[in-house]
DNA sequence: CAGGGCCTATCTGTATACAAAAGCCCGCCG
DNA sequence: CGGCGGGCTTTTGTATACAGATAGGCCCTG
């Protein structure tokens, strides 16, 4: 009764390692030849992977792997700090209560300890990107509103616009210490905007936070050795022509 | 072979119709008779009617009626202003040719002949809303991302963020013809600050713009005679418990 | 009389068969 | 030699059959 989850994840994986062309058109009784199962799963699986924004519907029926262009991913970005700031200014004019302040606090704790060490390695990043992705989650969740935190689920799935989407790219990089301390210097400013109650201030933050994300991806994409160890990153078309 | 967009509209309309009642099961026998369609594109239209958020899944499997609450409502508002202005920046940003601009001012024009009548009837609301409507997708066109497009469409298909969802309720509200020469004076200041390349005053205008629903919301959900016209707002759940 | 467990009816998830449509290739004609 | 048309193959959309799971009702028991 799960084929249809396996159906899923097996063909997002195959997606987001590129192992499928982006373009590539998805024909079903092909998939269910590499995926094991019938048909009628991964036409779910197929249906749920159009609202991901990682196939997209043809026309003439069918899908095909979705093709992103590096501005979408720019985009994407743009638009998940802005509904994060959103949530940061609600979060902060909803007076949160002490417990998931607390949260808060020891989110950055956690990434304190890992941001304060002279060397990083990859453990380090995982540890980095859980306590981040709890951080942004639960303010989210402050902001105390299903519709919201639907549509940022919705955001947050398209693989590029993640908050920690690059961590792991730029974990061999050299500026990426340097990012880390920015961007916990506005997680701490974000948290106390929220306490205080300031929302115009939180919302802003979080919208440069997200810019982060940016910059981040234009380093990544400069530099090839980076992109190779996400294959997440081969989905983005760079360059022009449509 | 259009079976599946018979079932998507004809659902869509019963759950807008409040036919089926919200938080209501919907069993797929039952509907296969009552729609006239087999089990396969009434399970496709359930997922698609799930990603515009009329349906929610439940755990156990299948789907039930969505039941939203009237804060739900106000959160679709504000995400959707938010949204639209993040588009009216970028809109604005993008320094647009003229050829857009002078669609934006023809919407204009088209509202203002409508809004300078004494009475309005219903065909006056009906033109208001179509360049209404208009008026908003150039606004999101100008922007130019397909992933902001994609993002904001979603968000109006929730029956009561859509920017003209109540305009029908309030026709015979008296409130009603001060409240378009509101949102028009919003409209020209918006084509106003995009035209000049204020991202910023685009922005809060766009999003000042979008509270103004938020507002006839409230005047309509507390007119019982209003409401008795527009169907879809049944679909909220007015008073609290969870 | 109330609570719990079992049984049954129904439903969902999955697989598969079938028909209509779409795309493609090859051959034919200009 | 190139463009177009027709037939063929493949594919999608739809219907339906089947099995496992779920929920609800009924009976039995304390």
């Amino acid at each position: 009764m799960q084929q249809s989850l396996k159906a899923v994840l097996r063909l997002r994986e195959l997606i987001l390692e590129a192992r499928l062309a982006p373009g590539e058109r998805l024909s079903e009784p092909v998939l269910v030849e590499r995926l094991g199962v019938s048909r009628t799963p991964i036409r779910s699986a197929l249906a749920k992977l159009e609202h991901e924004g990682l196939v997209e519907s043809l026309p003439s029926g069918g899908y095909r792997v979705a093709v992103i262009r590096e501005q979408d991913a720019y985009d994407a970005i743009e638009l998940r700090g802005t509904v994060e700031g959103l949530a940061a200014r609600m979060a902060a004019e909803a007076s949160p209560n002490d417990a998931a302040l607390d949260e808060l606090r020891d989110c950055l704790a956690t990434l304190d300890r890992v941001v304060r060490r002279k060397q990083l390695d990859i453990d380090d990043f995982q540890r980095y990107m859980a306590a981040n992705e709890r951080f942004h989650a639960v303010i989210a969740g402050l902001a105390g509103s299903d519709v919201l935190n639907r549509s940022l689920e919705r955001i947050v799935a398209l693989p590029f616009a993640s908050a920690s989407a690059f961590l792991m790219a730029q974990a061999g990089l050299p500026e990426s210490h340097e990012i880390l301390f920015i961007a916990q210097h506005q997680h701490r400013c974000l948290i106390d905007a929220i306490a205080a109650g300031e929302g115009t201030r939180a919302e802003e933050i979080a919208r440069e936070h997200a810019r982060i994300a940016k910059q981040n991806l234009r380093v990544v994409l400069d530099n090839r050795k980076a992109m190779a160890s996400v294959p997440e990153l081969r989905l983005i078309q760079r360059a022009a022509e449509r």
